[in-house]
DNA sequence: GTGAAAGCGCTAACAG
DNA sequence: CTGTTAGCGCTTTCAC
């Protein structure tokens, strides 16, 4: 592969110009300009990123650290991630936290080493003291879908609380008496906010009782235990809000087999408006947040803060909207 | 952040040996060796990874191209490639290639000039030029789904021929008498081997019509638009083979709308295996692939060839298993 | 406007 | 076994 010096020489010019008309910086000759143009275009020349990096300490590179990619929800978030960030030029890697304090320790570790030029956290369990700690290295920080810490640094998430409420107002509308709360891990603030959401949205009612909440763990296999301890403990429960749509896609198909007819004896809504809420039958009513704008978004602070833009770490509060489908769609007695 | 030379000289040592001990490479006296590590730790020495990188050509970065980490069955593969990359120390970068073979001209184009360390392949339009061209260029190259290319390189792969068969002698045993496929499209080898294994295993049947395959194009759209078509065209048949499970998902969800019961009307088979197929009710029946040990098995090899292991351009096949579920147990008449 | 030259932090001969 | 040193390919002052 051909280097800057090779075009240079190419060129019968010197590295130095090279280097200008390839960064776009710094006054260059308008003819001296095309011939490099042209020497590039002859050599296919590319420049390594490795040198570029070792000279420029910067990587064209963002860290995405994220629980598990497995999970739909950060799937596609991370595919929003790739797609803006390849529209500006850069990579991004990829990190399995599992929620894991020490993994992600590690990458974080691992990322500084490699000199990425921003990391985009959307894991749970992001230490205070990390983000202290990368603010202090200075390196540009984006936390996703987290509640503000003491330390201060750039969150994008949605409005939680606000969903939590459309979820139980929507299910009161339609028809239910006494809805039940399936809810994540409470050391999540995404869990917990929708919880207390819940939790203010119906504590005025008569039939209320903190029994009417069961952890659900965010998962498929979560959602089918707790539907089946809450049906057994309230049969008389019409309406589930699951705290995310994978636990509501776990609960509509333990009520299937428990022959609980959806919508009709329970309705049920998720969070989060991953596409695998259409694919049962009957579709899942679901709080959709706007999952792809979020990761644009933030990848696009990040890129912001990277750039030298001066940006705020300000917490950006994304829209979330009821999607009414047939989980809900009752047939009014 | 500390360099060698800090560490070189508070070990009071040259650059060499640090970068030796570094390395586990050459000769280096053991109480030198501690004294180098005591270094390490006492100024909490992280190795530059671009410096390195640089000077040994060496990035410890694998390049994963895919098509869309959205669908499960990709997001399955990148957890595992991922998970065996970071217990090697190498790191991995997403690219979202959308099956377009200009997207992926240009991530090959970008990664090569990053010097990656090696590139796992599983996205559907590799040109044979590019891997003659990725040959050239001396970097290793795993290929995952792909049928064997005129081009050598190393290709693991799932037993997809022998899957489709697999399926259809499942619907058989299941009392099924006219058998429908759904399939993928035909560029992919992929889908084309598993229409071939369907085709090769009912020809011989008295109803054997080829109107008794449908296109779906991998998708659950495609899957449920299939479906209807099918069952207009054939209302008399009474099992589907999907090819994969995106579109078996799709299948199931159309035949519910249209009160056709699965699996005493019409029973059902996927293929791939993805977590998916668990989640609906009936659950689906597939033709599992180990989908997590294809993603391992191709970084474990691909890595292996760039850690200089002589490894052939073998075609690694994977065995495929059958996992008998609700969409096809029939009460028998 | 352009060039010379000093690094960026590390590796890998080559001596000793 | 260990040190010296010349790069890896690019950026970036500082002169001209």
């Amino acid at each position: 592969m051909a280097t800057i010096r090779d075009v240079a020489k190419l060129a019968g010019v010197s590295v130095a110009t090279v280097s200008r008309v390839l960064n776009k910086n710094g006054y260059v000759n308008q003819d001296t300009k095309e011939k490099v143009q042209q020497a590039i275009r002859m050599l296919q020349y590319e420049p390594n990123t490795m040198a570029k990096g070792l000279a420029s300490r910067k990587t064209e590179t963002l860290a995405l650290i994220l629980p598990n990619i497995s999970n739909p929800f950060f799937a596609e978030l991370g595919r929003a991630v790739e797609d803006v960030a390849q529209t500006y030029g850069y990579t991004v890697v990829l990190c399995n936290s599992d929620n894991d304090t020490d993994k992600e320790q590690k990458y974080i570790q691992i990322m500084k080493s490699r000199y990425v030029d921003g990391i985009l956290f959307a894991s749970h369990t992001l230490l205070t003291v990390d983000v202290v700690e990368l603010n202090k290295s200075a390196i540009p920080l984006v936390v996703l879908d987290r509640a503000p810490l003491n330390a201060p640094c750039l969150v994008v998430r949605s409005k939680n609380n606000e969903g939590a409420k459309l979820a139980v107002q929507h299910l009161l509308d339609s028809g239910c008496t006494k809805i039940g709360h399936i809810y994540g891990p409470q050391e999540t603030a995404t869990a917990k906010e929708r919880l207390i959401g819940y939790e203010e949205a119906v504590r005025a009612f008569h039939w209320y009782s903190p029994t009417l909440m069961e952890p659900g763990h965010f998962t498929i296999k979560g959602g089918m235990a707790a539907a089946e301890k809450l049906i057994q403990r309230h049969p008389d429960i019409d309406g589930i809000f699951a705290g995310n749509d994978l636990m509501a896609l776990g609960v509509l198909k333990k009520l299937q087999q428990m022959g609980v007819s959806v919508p009709n004896q329970v309705a049920l809504v998720g969070f989060d408006g991953i596409d695998l809420t259409t694919i049962t039958e009957p579709e899942i009513t679901t709080v959709a947040q706007p999952i792809y704008e979020l990761g644009a978004l933030s990848t696009r602070l990040l890129i912001k803060k990277i750039e030298g833009a001066s940006v705020d770490n300000d917490t950006y509060e994304c829209d979330v909207t009821l999607i009414p489908r047939g989980s809900t769609n009752r047939t009014r007695v």
